[in-house]
DNA sequence: TATGATGATTATAT
DNA sequence: ATATAATCATCATA
């Protein structure tokens, strides 16, 4: 009933192990397997000698009070005659009582392991930011299926073992990455304009290797990754809300070469748009995932925070 | 040290 | 089961 009980077992040795395992009984959840903060056996060490020495005042005040009572049944019994059933219901109430109280302080260091434990294994607590690489990659696959994010689990596996991390860490990152794209395009633009060109450059020396006269932007020439490059009307898509126009241009699969040289000279010339400008309209061409809800909001989710009056005024550093 | 970025968790809906 | 939205807790930076 209690998972004290594994604060409650022998003081060294296996007692911490059953407390452990009673910890990972309690929140059930599929951690990382290595749990070995010292600090957090300390805490529970400590909790552990708490109870017990809490438990041993209980016991100790339980049996003086049953001696009390008996004390006085025996004045008593000067006086009246008393069965001996009657003192053992005495007693058997007294440590009824008692019991009771000894549930209360088991329940109370239940709670307290369960709080340690969140404080201690949640993982929050010990976030760290993924590396440029992994990141990139991850960037690189969500502008590149900008139309529909939705990795499949093979697609998820791929990306972890690319990257270094669990798949739920991918499904975290593109959780996170599609509810805040959503949220603020605008702020998004820049990055996605820069992913479009990458991919723009890895389909145009994909598909026209031929030409490969002069390659103006992206030096690094590190991780191309190998997706279906079946969806690189994408980078249209990013691109068309650049500049506002294209409309006409079908992803049809115009030579990616095109893409290439709108890409590189939209690089040059995006800082001069306003986020405004941008999301004016046809985001919702064939973005069907970002669509909010029909009931009260218009057309125009992100509601742009600070249009800081001139414009021009975007800090470029995403090159790190 | 205040603030934004970011990974993880939780609650809820589908 | 998975996605979204909100929120938390930490990191990183000005």
């Amino acid at each position: 009933m209690l998972l004290a009980e594994g604060v409650s077992g022998p003081e060294k040795g296996g007692g911490s192990a059953a407390a452990a395992a009673a910890a990972a009984a309690a929140g059930g959840s599929p951690n990382d397997g290595s749990i070995e903060h010292s600090d957090y056996r300390a805490k529970l060490a400590q909790i552990r000698q708490i109870y017990h020495s809490e438990l041993e005042k209980y016991e100790q005040a339980c049996s003086e009070f049953t001696n009390h009572v008996m004390n006085l049944l025996r004045e008593q019994s000067r006086t009246r005659p008393i069965s001996p059933k009657e003192i053992e219901r005495m007693v058997a109430i007294i440590h009824r009582k008692f019991s009771s109280i000894q549930m209360q302080l088991k329940q109370s260091t239940c709670e307290a392991v369960m709080i340690l434990r969140s404080r201690f294994l949640d993982a929050r607590r010990k976030r760290r930011n993924f590396n440029k690489q992994a990141t990139e990659v991850l960037n690189e696959y969500f502008y590149s299926h900008l139309s529909n994010p939705y990795p499949s689990e093979e697609a998820k596996e791929e990306l972890a073992k690319k990257c270094g991390i669990t798949v739920s860490q991918v499904s975290n990152w593109f959780g996170n990455k599609r509810i805040r794209y959503k949220k603020n395009i605008g702020k998004f633009q820049e990055e996605a304009n820069l992913y479009a060109v990458k991919t723009a450059v890895d389909a145009a020396s994909v598909s026209a290797q031929a030409s490969q006269a002069n390659s103006p932007a992206t030096p690094n020439s590190g991780s191309p990754g190998s997706y279906s490059l079946s969806h690189t009307g994408d980078a249209y898509l990013g691109l068309r809300s650049l500049n506002g126009e294209g409309l006409g241009l079908t992803p049809a699969l115009q030579p990616q070469v095109d893409t290439l040289h709108r890409a590189t000279h939209l690089t040059g010339g995006y800082e001069e748009l306003t986020a405004s400008s941008l999301f004016t309209s046809h985001l919702d061409a064939n973005s069907s995932w970002q669509d909010s809800d029909p009931t009260s909001t218009p057309t125009v989710p992100p509601q742009i925070p600070s249009p800081p009056g001139p414009p021009g005024s975007i800090h470029s550093d995403t090159s790190n």
